[in-house]
DNA sequence: GCTGGCCGTTCCATAAACAGAACACTTTTG
DNA sequence: CAAAAGTGTTCTGTTTATGGAACGGCCAGC
């Protein structure tokens, strides 16, 4: 039974819902205040905040002006966005999904010097190929990593434990190709 | 006189039809086609690229997938520069400049099917990696060209003439590297 | 204690965005 | 040359996002 089963929320609801909320407050508005400079019904906005509605984009270009953000500041999604844990910064440039399913996801990936990172096993199929640009690092299978310099590229099976890390730092592109076509129930 | 002037349509309504637009045939797709992809109505996506429609924020969504873009691909104003001369379209995803003054781009790169675009050679020192994600193509030094399959890369020197194509179609992730060298002022 | 102002939420009628069908038109195929 | 398959546009009824009104909760000032 196709069961709605509502994952962490990745909608693009949810997000600019929350984007829009801490936006106002940091600007520290009222949703009354902001509604009306942005020219929209304050019951519009409590519901477009609440995640509830679905807004069109030109409620949305109302409200970027009173917020003092371009439109990409409020539909912004995580590419652009970096994530980083001090060993490794994940600089994520592009996001394809496939027909299949299936993902591409390509990264500028900086290596702090002297840090290794160990990343868990993704799903089955999952592969990677890091390319290093800059510096010297090393990437691959647990045990079998292999070293980089500029220019030089290694790839992967993503579903097994592996790591990242460097001496010097480093920086390269890293893809990720996530297979689709997981067997459906049916 | 009283002529209504229309503006050059700064509205955000027609900048996002024409983005649509210009991505859809980027990437060869009918209309048609990328409706189903999306999982949208086709007359929503006609009026939608027209002009006539106020699109909500999950319309969008459900179009960016497909296109390959990130939601901030289709409202952004210049995020993500495509370069495409109907054979080649080319998606700047990233430039850094180094410390030497070289520079690494790193492009997603959709090679229409059946055609074959020839490049000229850039600096000295350049090189180019191609990497295909899905489909068929051909890529690298003019001569040498190597058949590449997904999964499959290819490294040339981008200071020669050089040339890419499908016949299929193909996908793939595009890192053209630049030597500094630049005979800089210090 | 009341009273008035502002807060955010919930409800409502209207306008419009949606999916899909019907359409005219062009290109391909036999 | 006719049939078939493709293109994008226009029309339909249904769904839903919208602005505004009504509502209860909270705090200040008389």
């Amino acid at each position: 039974m196709p069961e709605d089963n509502p994952p962490p929320d990745v909608s693009p609801r949810a997000a600019v819902a929350r984007r829009i909320a801490a936006l106002r407050h940091a600007r520290g508005l009222s949703l009354t205040a902001l509604a009306a400079r942005a020219g929209i019904g304050k019951g519009t906005l409590s519901e477009l905040e609440s995640g509830t509605r679905n807004p069109t984009l030109e409620t949305l270009y109302a409200l970027a002006g009173p917020l003092g953000v371009p439109l990409t500041g409020l539909v912004g999604d995580e590419a652009g966005r970096s994530v980083s844990d001090g060993v490794v910064d994940a600089h994520l440039l592009s996001v394809r999904t496939h027909d299949d399913g299936g993902t591409t996801e390509v990264f500028w990936l900086t290596l702090a010097p002297g840090g290794t990172r160990i990343s868990p096993a993704h799903r089955p199929g999952t592969v990677e190929h890091f390319r290093v640009v800059r510096g010297r690092g090393h990437a691959g299978e647990r045990g079998a990593e292999q070293g980089l310099g500029p220019g030089e590229a290694h790839s992967w099976p993503g579903d097994t434990v592996h790591t990242y890390g460097s001496e010097e730092g480093a920086e390269g592109v890293l893809v990720i190709e996530t297979p689709g076509d997981v067997p459906g129930p049916s």
